[in-house]
Order: C-alpha cells, then sequence, then structure tokens
DNA sequence: TCTTTAATCCCATAAAATGAGATTTTTATT
DNA sequence: AATAAAAATCTCATTTTATGGGATTAAAGA
C-alpha cells in the first residue's frame, strides 16, 4: 500500500518551522509528478485536510480544527479532568497538564494554569518524551509487562540514557518503585528550573490511560512541601479514575 | 482515484455522537473487506489520525491533536487577534469569536469570552452556516464577483431563505450595504436569544479572510448602545487587519 | 474583459489495491 | 508464566486503480 502512504505522507510537510507551501516547493520537496502532487492535494483538500489561500499556497485545513473539537468534545478524560485540574492550580501556583496515553506516545491534551510566571514548553498537542519527565514516567511505570518488553527491545539505549535502568529487570524494579509510591517527581529533566510531579490516571477497566501533573517554578524544596503537593496531585488524579469508572 | 477517498472516508465515520468504532461496526457500515478495512485502519493509525485502545475500538488519533496545535501556533490570525479579543470582551460581558474563511465555509478558530451567563454554541472548531448569521454574512459581503456567482448558483435557494435575495442583482445589494455599512448585526439569526456584531477582517493583500464578532445575550437594545458596540467591532477588527498587513 | 496562473482531465501503461484465508501478534485469562 | 482468544498482519493470483506527460479548463489577477 505504497500510494496511500504517499498521499499522506504530503501532511508531514507542514510543521512549526514550515506551515505554508507552494505548489513548486512540494513538487521540488517531495519528488512525485506534477499529476500526482495535484491529485494527491486535490483529494486532501477535497477531504478538508490542506486548504489552498490564493497567492499564499497551501496550508493544513479545516478538517484538522474539526476534528480535534470533536476529540475535546467527546473525550471523557478531559470533561473530567477539567475542573479538578482548575481547582489544582488555584491551590498551588503553577501549571497542570494533562496528558493522554496513545500507545508508545505520550501527549499533552489539556493545560491549566495559574500563574504568569513562567509558561510551560508544553500545552495541548505537544508531546513529551516517553522516558523522562513526570508526566511520561507516572504513565510508564503502568505499561503491561509484555509492552514493556517490547518498548525495551526497541529503545534499550534510552532507557539507560534516561537514567531508569542498565538491563530491563533494572528498569522494572524502577518503574517498580514509582508505581509503589504513587506519583513521581522529576527536576529539570524535561524543562530546566522546574520541578513536575505527576500521578497516574486509570480507565475503568484498571489500565493505564493517562497521567496528571502539576510544574512548579520551583528546583528544590522543602520535603514536606514536595509531600503535600505530591498527595495533592495523587487526590486529584484518583478524582479523576474514579469518574471514568 | 477511488482507493484514498475510500481510505479517508473512514474518517467521515467519526462524529459527536459516535467518536469511538469497534471493527466489526465499521466492517458492518462501510462495506469494505475485512482485509481491506483493516489495511486502511493499519495506515490511518500508522499515520496517527487514528488509535486503537484495547478492549474500546478505533478513535480519532494523536495526530490530529498535534496538526490543530500546529495550526493554532502559527496562524498569524489568532496570534493577532487574541488579546485584542480578550480587551473586547472585559469591555462588553459577552462572547467573541474568531472565524476564519475557508473557501465556503466560515469556521471559528478562537473564542474569549466574560461571562457565565450564557454559553455560545459556536467555539473554534464549530462551522457556521455561511448564509446567516453576523459572523459568516461580514465574510460574505467581500466574496469577489466570481465567488459569489459560482456561490449563488449552486445555492440560490438558500440565498432566498435567508432573506438575502430572491435574485443574484438582489444579493448583490444586499451585500453592498453591509459592505458599506462596515458591520452586519443579526439576532437570533443563528442562536435564539442573542445578538451578534460582526465586522471583517482582511490580510495583508486586502483579500477577505475572516470575521470578528461579539455576541451578547439581548434580543434588542437601545440604538446607542448598539453603533457603540458596533464601532468598538469595527476598531478591533480594524487592529487586527492592519497587524496582518 | 482579457491574460496569466493554477488546477483538472485524458488515456495507454505500469503499479498497486483487492479479497479470501493463512499466519503472527497482542491481549486477556488462568 | 503459560495458554487461549481476539486482533491484526501477511500472502498471492487477480482485478482495479494510480501514474505521468501533456492537453484542457478553471480561477485569479490586471
Amino acid at each position: 500500500m505504497l500510494s496511500h502512504e504517499r498521499m499522506l505522507s504530503v501532511l508531514d510537510l507542514f510543521d512549526l518551522e514550515r506551515p505554508e507551501w507552494s505548489f513548486d516547493e512540494m513538487h521540488a520537496q517531495l519528488g512525485f509528478s506534477r499529476s500526482t502532487l495535484y491529485r494527491y492535494l486535490k483529494t486532501l483538500t477535497d477531504a478538508g485536510f490542506l486548504t489552498t489561500f490564493p497567492g499564499r499556497g497551501y496550508s493544513l485545513g479545516p478538517r484538522v480544527i474539526e476534528l480535534d473539537y470533536q476529540i475535546v468534545a467527546t473525550d471523557p478524560l478531559i470533561h473530567v479532568a477539567r475542573p479538578v485540574m482548575n481547582e489544582l492550580v488555584l491551590g498551588y501556583s503553577g501549571v497542570s497538564l494533562l496528558c493522554r496515553r496513545y500507545k508508545q506516545k505520550v501527549l499533552c491534551i489539556h493545560q491549566e494554569t495559574s500563574t504568569d510566571q513562567f509558561r510551560s514548553t508544553y500545552e495541548r498537542g505537544r508531546a513529551r518524551p516517553l522516558l523522562q519527565g513526570a508526566a511520561s514516567l507516572a504513565v510508564l511505570a503502568h505499561f503491561s509487562t509484555y509492552q514493556l518488553t517490547k518498548l525495551y527491545d526497541e529503545q534499550s539505549g534510552e532507557f539507560a540514557l534516561a537514567g531508569l535502568g542498565d538491563t530491563l529487570p533494572e528498569v522494572r524494579e524502577t518503574l517498580k518503585g514509582i508505581r509503589q509510591r504513587g506519583w513521581v517527581k522529576t527536576t529539570g529533566q524535561v524543562t530546566k528550573g522546574v520541578t513536575g510531579i505527576a500521578a497516574p490516571i486509570f480507565d475503568g477497566k484498571k489500565e493505564i490511560i493517562g497521567s496528571l501533573s502539576l510544574t512548579l517554578p520551583e528546583t528544590s524544596m522543602p520535603a514536606e512541601r514536595e509531600e503535600a503537593i505530591a498527595e495533592r496531585v495523587v487526590f486529584c488524579s484518583r478524582i479523576i479514575s474514579k469518574s471514568l469508572e
């Protein structure tokens, strides 16, 4: 199935650095014939994934916005978490992120903030490194044995680099520790100068589906404060998990 | 190009009513063979447009969220309009909508609100009827002659239903009136019990690209109030247009 | 209204998609 | 940890569609 992938690969051209492309630029970059490229563009434009603004070339189209609206409007996780997160950031001045697990990806899907002091580099639509940062580790710690083994086989070097262990058994021990603690804290691992505390979120079948985190602009804090914040984050994540049963 | 469209048509299954589908449900609904459907689903899942949650079937995938983030992060219209709209709703208690024109579609791409008194039924990702409501009429009034003629040929009945005129010349006169006034007001045309006042937004080449509107929970208001609000909306829309030059 | 640019259509040939069923992977259960 | 069940992928002869080069049409610009 080569042709379908080729067509969808056109969409990979559009990123934060290059949100607009002229036909000639795409033609030069992709190496498809003019006819084929116009044909792909027509299909993607008719379906709403791309659009043309006269004199400006091609951009991502309205269907993307509509589909994302649909996700926001129908995802029970976002619906349930929103008020909880809103309350969480009223209590502690920081940024709360809601992340969803998609297979081997952890993606931010909602954020609430109560501070102008710093801006999280993460917001809805931004993927997190899977092996770093509290929000991801809170999810990774609950991967099934099968999925963790598979991931380790594919990326064993990155596990060591992330400090999670040099062998699979070591990694399992590290993640078991996180599971038993019920929350995880990282400092400056993903974003300099901040501390993130995260706890896992489960669906009605007790499967790991995401994490709730709170990010604060502090690189060190007294143990009592850390414990109090962690207890609140865990408390909130449990409310969310229970609401999804 | 039948096969590409067939594959993309799978995505049309997912809507607000049915955000999740099992393989068997899709198979029954679409009429493709099992092999073909699995193959389409693999391509769409690998590209991130769909995802599977074990035991729950298929849903829209992370790529949609990421692409929408990209649009939000790179669209100069949103970037420029956000602070202006924030200030607008601080002055008048209502909901301000930013709409973008995509060919023959007007889509909400950003909203700011300062009231809990009512919720707009429109927000980012919701399309507006093209021939009704202030936000759309503010755009329609600036369609090129060619585009308006083409649209009229396709939907002449809807123009009459919308009260814009029974013939193309009449429609042109109506829209000319809106253009010359610089703003347009509608009451209860799209949403009952509210009044919308909208003004057009142009890009650097003076082409119509969208509209800015303010929606208020009032079905009638004194003429002076209406004029003052319209003047503010026009003022804000001009700031946005100038910022895009 | 006319000219230029962008986009679509045509058609013989080449390539890929298809569907039925075998096989492998992943999840769920014990 | 092992096994069974469910989900997903692979195989291959046949069928269908995609391709590319250039002709033609549509849309934008002057």
